[in-house]
DNA sequence: TATTGTTATACTCTATAACTATA
DNA sequence: TATAGTTATAGAGTATAACAATA
């Protein structure tokens, strides 16, 4: 036996060896987009238009959205998406995906679930649904990834 | 529906949600310990004397080793661990727990699995089961969680 | 008075490279 | 010639604080 009972038994061990072997899984699919994986989550949660805002998108990723300045910066530059003056507040920019970043996000989407189904490769179909549904319960329900607690007026509005 | 289907279906954005939130959860038990989660892991991989070579840990825990000579350093400070020579092979240092070292550990695993049974709160009993008997078969069998990649032959001895 | 976005800055984590000692 | 461990350094990623514009 190469692996520990112990060790295995913790979450935080199995998490963050299944992150790593993700990350390295979809390196190639998002090498030139900007911010990589999180470049994709970006666009992914601008594409409907309900969290538009950078802060709202910075929570629904669970990072400060001083983060979101920098990543969305690029990818504007690389005219994947605009940022657009929110008419309801001024304070506020929406950002938008260009005919561009749709195209993109498509086609990042094909083929990270493509890099996704190998990376699930050692486990069943059925347990590969199973696990994909359990882990989204716990991201969705578990509360916010951002240090900074989320009040639950704001992730009712915000996507928290 | 406050989560775009999109980005929920997306294994980065779960994974990445799942662990923050774990860290955010264990972080009041490792507080004080070295290393916080990463101090749990070498000295859980360590107890048994089977993967007891600093580069082993590495690997185990998908980290170089640059990584683990700070780390075992603070570990030794606290007097939780202790670098022996390792006769069979005088360039390497068994890490080995301290008597210390062992009872900290029993007590991290208790409290540990306690707070990741308040993270999975929102699964059922038997779903919580699922949920980590699929991560760890991903993690024991996805292969290292390290950017270099782990020849088989290494990965058969050393755990990868 | 609070919030959105920006900028500058500092901190944490991790890897790379060079070195010593062993194999 | 290759490997285990150490040290110094650099890079990526992130948060904190201060600020301007707006609510």
């Amino acid at each position: 036996m190469t692996t520990p009972q112990r060790l295995d038994a913790d979450l935080g061990w199995v998490l963050a060896r299944v992150t790593r072997a993700h990350l390295r899984t979809v390196q190639d699919v998002v090498s030139g987009l900007p911010g990589g994986p999180r470049g994709y989550q970006v666009l992914a949660a601008a594409i409907d238009g309900e969290v538009s805002s950078q802060l709202a998108i910075a929570r629904m990723l669970g990072v400060d959205r001083t983060v979101l300045t920098y990543l969305i910066d690029e990818l504007e530059r690389a005219r994947l998406v605009e940022r657009r003056p929110d008419p309801a507040d001024r304070r506020a920019r929406r950002v938008v995906l260009t005919d561009a970043g749709r195209e993109r996000l498509g086609d990042l989407d094909r083929r990270l679930r493509g890099a996704e189904e190998r990376l699930l490769a050692p486990l069943e179909p059925a347990e590969r649904d199973t696990l994909r549904e359990l882990l989204r319960r716990l991201a969705t329900e578990a509360g916010p990834g951002n240090t900074s607690p989320c009040a639950e007026e704001i992730a009712a509005t915000e996507g928290c």
